[in-house]
DNA sequence: GTCAATTTGTACGTATGTATC
DNA sequence: AGATACATACGTACAAATTGA
């Protein structure tokens, strides 16, 4: 950072072009945002200090600053009293339709895709999730709650429900394989698709934030959907919470 | 509320059924929810006390918190110290697809729909823009600050971006006729899909949480969208903001 | 544990261009 | 044209948090 700015910039190296209209502190925004994007500043390393900005850009600290509070309202960056500025993760985008599967969505981020059982148990159906599966009210159901991971960060964690009989046993195939998919194909089902899908968001509560290792009322995703099997029955109900600050749904 | 609960109940008033797995407190929070869900305890409106309820279910008292607290996670009912319960407003169930348009879902639930414009200017792209419109960077666009309302309640803000010289006076006709819909069609365009979808999730700022008349820290839903005409050229990039307690999006 | 250096956060003040009334 | 409000940009000083010697 050895520059100085009392010397004017060749324009070759000018880095802002004032008076065209588009304010300082949005050019210098964009510029690290693209650096960001291109992993010229690589997520989770501390980009330079305010000064160290100031210094390049050739503008104030607080031009700087403003900058970096539009990459940190956009969940770029998130800045530490003392620390430093740090590039966030970048959520990971997450295609959703009739046919994704989390596996192979995240085999293809280039993350191994894990699904851990953390509990399950046998019940009589509510009657939200009589109703998303066709049944009558209080007809058994097993329920299973799961956690997903890519490369051993929680993305998502699940509540879903599945007929009896049909899926007796289901939730020790799930345990061995961790893999819906993998589980449905081993009771018979090689196709599945999403009857219905809905969207929310809100804040998670003491007990989600463990089980998805993000701080309480950090914003979750929920992701509320139906699957049926090729004959078009009805064979999963599930209530997916997704980390809203680790994952970005792409709708297909 | 003159029921007493000293006398045995006959089966057809029995609300409970004991003893076959299905826990008390949750056949309280699924009466509780389908009575939200049919209007029989209508929106906005103070719920029973908790004391009425543990009489009307012949419970303990903290048997009826459990399944209040229940509601409340699901963000069904809120509840204040000293005040009471109340039943929140239902949100809006909000298709989003190829072909989805603001005013006919709004239409369609009975409500009326309007679009307020708060702010235009037109401005030289920055690289997002660009890049989400096939823009070189710096070309002008048309910027649009708008907000989206059903019967004066805000559901949505966005922040529209349009390629110049095409669409020039864009935001006049938006101003006039309250629809993104009717002002394309204002413009000879009188077909328009979604070419892209990104759904994220974050906390309101303060300033966003002025627009939609929310507190800030209060869950919003990112949708981040590209339009293109019949022809197949994008004319529209859309950053819209949900507020997660009213809208629940529908994918289609 | 203490202290100093580093870095971000906050609060003043000033000046200028632009859009709006 | 003039007045007013607002966004932008720069300057300085100090507070608060973190790190490492």
């Amino acid at each position: 950072m050895a520059e100085t700015h009392d010397i004017p910039v060749t324009p070759s190296d000018a880095l802002l072009r004032r008076g065209e209209g588009l304010a300082a502190w949005r050019q210098i925004a964009d510029t690290l945002a693209e650096e960001i994007g291109r992993g010229a500043l690589a997520a989770g390393s501390q980009i330079p200090t305010e000064a160290a900005l100031s210094g390049r850009f050739g503008v104030n600290r607080h031009t700087v600053r403003r900058a970096l509070a539009a990459l940190a309202e956009r969940g770029l960056v998130r800045a530490t009293q003392g620390r430093g500025t740090f590039v966030e993760q970048a959520p990971l985008p997450y295609p959703i339709g009739p046919r994704t599967r989390f596996s192979e969505t995240v085999s293809r981020a280039g993350r191994e895709a894990w699904g851990d059982l953390l509990a399950s148990r046998v019940l009589p159906a509510d009657a939200e999730t009589a109703e998303a599966l066709g049944l009558a009210p209080g007809a058994p159901v097993i329920e299973m709650l799961t956690r997903h991971r890519a490369d051993d960060t929680p993305l998502s964690t699940a509540r879903t429900c599945l007929p009896l009989p049909r899926f007796a046993g289901f939730e020790a195939a799930y345990g061995r394989l961790g893999s819906i998919t993998r589980a449905f194909a081993d009771f018979g089902v090689d196709d599945y698709t999403r009857l219905s899908t809905r969207v929310g968001a809100r804040a998670a509560s003491a007990e989600e934030a463990i089980r998805l290792d993000v701080a309480p009322g950090r914003p979750l995703l929920t992701v509320t959907s139906v699957n049926i099997d090729g004959q078009g029955m009805r064979i999963q109900a599930t209530q997916s919470l997704f980390s809203a600050d680790r994952v970005e749904l792409i709708l297909e």
